[in-house]
DNA sequence: TGAAATGTTGGGGCG
DNA sequence: ACGCCCCAACATTTC
């Protein structure tokens, strides 16, 4: 009689180069595949809207995947412990097989469930999957965890190549009579009323399927221009994949084993996948400071942060998130955000700086809004993101790099294409003035149909002062 | 994966 | 022809 294991699905959303899933297969023991919906476990972290929306997909593209195996997906929703407890009893299973995670509070979760399993004679036992290489492979010289990307990534890229991304074992055996599943709609994880996600079905397809759609549309039409097409929002440069890999739709290994293979030949190609596969680099990076530095995602990197004059008026926050701030580029970002759960990472970073180095917001009100807001909110890159920007990260941007929002519109969205798609009440603007409207005669603005303060804001900072403001507001925690 | 201030250079207009 | 000034254009420094 051979006990069956059970795999507890979490931000591993798929069932190819899974290694955690094929150890379960390839145990020779039937296989019940569950996927338990506690929010409590995460606190803070619980996933935000535009999360809940795409993880709702996310999980009925698991099930028909598992289905095309011969298996089903159970889901339930509850306590993990006690639901893992109603499925252990139910199906006398001695064994639970997962994917790491690394978010503190998954780790902290993944311990206090292998200890109540342990205490009950279950072996609960955890496989990589999620990255390219395990926090604690990559260390320096001195055993220290990395604290700047590039030399990162260079001991990175000096190690074995990761293994070659694999399938299931041929013989799949799924536990016959699984135990009842929750119908995942009423998890409610969509939004109802108002549909704030009307039609993002036309924009995303979550899923494995989706996943690797992506990558292929990537690396055949947009990968041999990245490193420039990267930087220009207009433009449909960048491979999309991040929400995807977010829930673990698609493996690293396979970005990386198949973008290579693809820049394998011109010495022009390989640099571009280079360039691109560098990106999969900040993710590692991040993970491995949010495993090393578990604070990050609520606390300065550099202490002297700690003592960092924020504002303690918050009326600005309100204009950013609603892309009102009257800098077009901001605007537009955030209101691409808003409809599309998604935004341009050059504009990322232009937002970001906005917040923090113009309103002089703390990052961590951008890292909310971004948390509830992104499709492809992750606990690692968002935290680490927003701190980079901010200056008080690890490698981040020195403080004294303030975008200013109208010579980065100019320089990266020079026609105009991306303002005018989010910002359709200044389309009609010359390219001349698009990207500072306040500057634009009055006959200008009265042909486009612009009253500033009516049909569009006026800016709410100014930029030269904002400037200066922020620069003496971080000369007063310089050297501490 | 900046921007602004400051410094330097060189061509052209002009007295 | 010459020096002077102006000011792009580019380089360097500073925040």
């Amino acid at each position: 009689m051979k006990k069956p294991v059970i795999y507890w699905f979490r931000q591993d959303l798929r069932t190819y180069d899974l290694p955690g899933l094929a150890a379960a297969l390839g145990s020779g023991r039937p296989v019940l595949a569950c996927y338990i919906h506690d929010e409590s476990a995460a606190g803070d972290w619980a996933p935000g809207g535009a999360s809940r929306w795409w993880l709702h997909h996310s999980l009925e593209s698991l099930g028909r995947e598992i289905a095309d195996l011969g298996g089903s997906l159970c889901l339930r929703s509850g306590d993990t412990a006690d639901v893992m407890e109603q499925l252990i009893a139910a199906t006398d299973a001695d064994t639970v097989l997962c994917s790491r995670q690394y978010e503190p509070w998954a780790v902290e979760l993944e311990n206090r469930l292998h200890e109540s399993l342990d205490s009950a004679g279950v072996t609960l036992k955890r496989y990589p999957g999620t990255l390219l290489f395990e926090p604690g492979s990559v260390k320096t010289q001195a055993d220290q965890p990395y604290k700047v990307f590039t030399p990162f990534w260079r001991a990175c890229r000096a190690l074995p190549q990761p293994p070659q991304p694999r399938g299931l074992p041929d013989e799949c055996q799924w536990l016959q009579e699984a135990p009842p599943s929750d119908a995942l709609e009423d998890w409610a994880l969509t939004p109802q009323q108002p549909d704030w996600a009307a039609g993002w079905e036309n924009l995303w397809q979550p899923g494995s399927d989706g996943a690797r759609r992506r990558l292929q549309e990537f690396l055949s039409e947009k990968a041999g221009n990245y490193s420039e097409g990267r930087d220009h929002p207009a433009c449909d440069s960048t491979s999309r994949l991040s929400p995807h890999l977010h829930f673990g739709e698609i493996s690293p290994r396979e970005i990386w084993h198949t973008a290579q293979a693809h820049g394998a030949g011109s010495g022009a190609n390989a640099r571009e996948v280079d360039k691109f596969l560098s990106e999969l680099g900040w993710r590692e990076f991040s993970y491995q400071l949010l495993v090393h530095f578990p604070d990050i995602p609520h606390a300065p990197f550099k202490q002297q942060f700690s003592h960092f004059p924020w504002s303690v008026k918050q009326q600005g926050l309100r204009a950013w998130q609603q892309g009102q701030t009257g800098y077009p580029v901001v605007d537009a970002g955030m209101r691409e955000l808003w409809q599309t759960g998604y935004m341009h990472n050059r504009v990322r970073m232009v937002v970001a700086s906005f917040l923090t180095k113009h309103l002089l917001i703390h990052w961590r009100a951008g890292e909310d809004w971004f948390w509830d807001t992104l499709l492809d909110a992750d606990l690692a890159n968002n935290a680490c993101s927003w701190q980079w920007v901010a200056g008080s990260g690890a490698d981040a941007a020195p403080y004294f790099r303030i975008f200013n929002p109208v010579a980065q519109g100019e320089k990266f969205d020079r026609d105009g294409d991306y303002v005018r798609r989010w910002v359709p009440e200044l389309a009609a603007l010359p390219d001349k003035y698009l990207h500072h409207p306040w500057d634009a005669p009055a006959d200008v603005l009265e042909s486009a149909g612009v009253v500033l303060g009516q049909t569009y804001p006026e800016p709410v900072v100014d930029h030269r002062a904002a400037r200066e403001a922020t620069l003496s507001a971080y000369a007063q925690i310089k050297g501490e």
